[in-house]
DNA sequence: CCGCCTTAGTGGTCATACCTTTGAAAGCTT
DNA sequence: AAGCTTTCAAAGGTATGACCACTAAGGCGG
């Protein structure tokens, strides 16, 4: 481990000026490390902080977290020291680096747990994006139901054609038996339900672009609290299934075109037939899916 | 504003049993809050929150902030009650609100500067998500420049399409004058790069999605990181330039089709430049381009 | 050999104290 | 009186220390 401690004096406004004790350590490789190359200490290899506030020991510790998960010292699964461990070697106090890692925890790279540690959120399957900034920026913005359908539409319309063109044979199976199962629950709704985002993420696995895929996830994710409100009252289930099918054939015989084309009018009417079932419950179209996660 | 207040009693399993204040607030400008009726269907799905652990209190403050977010009671640039104060308010320690704070902070909704208090961060223009989750993602999983690319142009494909039936005069007008811009710093291609970026923005702007506005910012946020490195080496700006009057005439044209596939050509070129550019350099195709977001 | 129980270890929370920054009010200078 | 400087309270930032709750692994007894 490598330790690097710099004093920077800060001249105070005040009449009383402070030598303010700044230490920062830089580990190479997170347990072992011999090596004790003391590079220059100026050097603010700490840009990724926002420029504006570079002060706060806190988001020192962010980028230093960053740091270490950018050079691949942290990987997904791993498991971080201990925090009282991790707050002496990082030279900071305990609610300091909690409030880090709760940053980091926030936008879905680490993860708690009580009794265990804290990890490195590890993926399974495809990286995902908390969708809760986005849920929040929705609610502050007033983003309509509309939008995110939008949204939804232009993302699905390019995995469809990449994945047209990438899919491997297992997952056009895959997809087939997701259409199956739709077909098997055309009389209930909420299993329907579950074989449809099935088959979509599918799809989006198949597109091979994990970007597209996170994001997609992130807007469905919303979309879905939205219409599991409505799942009940869904008819023309059959009509939906077709139109999956289509979106499968296209994807099956290569022909990316169609595959867009195909999921454009899928989520079309998808769209309209949400709007219609809100109407008839006399929904609001507001799209803040109330993230309803009470402590029961 | 009315307050309401709930105690519940949670039985410890320890010897010495406490009992613990567990109190949350309706906040309601209205007293029109009265029952709410939702059917949990356990459906987990989805992981909006980890559903393994949703008894901490530190979240349980999240979900307070949030609901007030949702309810309307905190609008963008509002100022949050001091720290001090709120924890009471919350009836939790000012280190755990703090930890929400931090959280909630982390996925750029709230924002505090020292000395002022806590504001809800308010939109300049279009609400942006915060792209370090992003940038970690990509760091965790080894996204590629590639991968980054694809996912651009696929967001801005979709949104050059939209512009092309949305945008305002004023809006065309403004692309016009960025692509002036562009003419005029062909030489220069670091103001190039400006323009060029603006130019993108007020496309997205003019889409009317602020969804895929955001993804897309989020997006192009990491790759400007990673475009910055080689964009003294740009040559061809005046190819570029070509190609971005031809995205701006199919919009002014109302001619969304073409739009969109101009939008195509020129992100593939780009692409093209870049990675040539980026041999060149001998620099990694890593898309881990750490930190520096840019406040403006 | 298996299962219950104990026990260290780890994250979660709280309380308190002090420092730094901010912004506005009060006071001084011109 | 206008403008600048000083001062001070308020607010966020950090540190210390303690205790609780949960987890997992190891020891004990059946």
């Amino acid at each position: 481990m490598i330790k690097m401690r710099c004093l920077v004096r800060v001249p105070n406004r005040g009449g009383a000026e402070a030598l303010k004790l700044f230490c920062f350590r830089l580990w190479s490789d997170i347990f072992s490390d011999g090596t004790n190359g003391m590079t220059d200490l100026n050097n603010d290899l700490f840009k990724s902080i926002d420029p504006a506030r570079r002060g706060t020991t806190s988001e020192g510790v962010i980028a230093q977290l960053r740091e270490m998960i950018h050079r691949g010292d942290l990987r997904p699964g791993d498991r971080l020291p201990p925090e009282r461990d991790l707050a002496k070697l990082l030279g900071v106090s305990r609610p300091t680096l909690r409030s880090g890692i709760h940053s980091l925890a926030a936008v879905g790279i680490l993860q708690s747990r009580q009794g265990a540690g804290t990890f490195v959120v590890k993926s399974d399957g495809s990286p995902s994006l908390d969708a809760n900034s986005l849920r929040l920026m929705a609610s502050l913005h007033g983003f309509t139901t509309a939008e995110m359908f939008e949204a939804r539409q232009a993302l699905e319309m390019a995995i469809s054609y990449l994945a047209a063109g990438r899919a491997t044979s297992d997952q056009i199976a895959t997809m087939a038996e997701e259409i199956t199962g739709m077909y098997a629950s055309l009389d209930d709704p909420e299993q329907y339900l579950i074989h449809d985002m099935h088959f979509h993420q599918t799809i989006a696995a198949a597109s091979g672009n994990r970007i597209l895929t996170a994001l997609m996830n992130m807007i469905a994710s919303i979309l879905l609290d939205v219409r599991r409100k409505t799942v009940h009252r869904s008819r023309d289930l059959k009509e939906s299934a077709e139109m999956h099918r289509r979106i499968y054939r296209a994807i099956r015989e290569r022909n990316p075109e169609e595959a867009r084309n195909a999921m454009r009018d899928h989520l079309t009417s998808a769209q309209m037939a949400q709007e219609s079932e809100e109407e008839e419950e006399g929904g609001p179209t507001d799209a803040t899916g109330n993230g309803n996660h009470d402590p029961d």
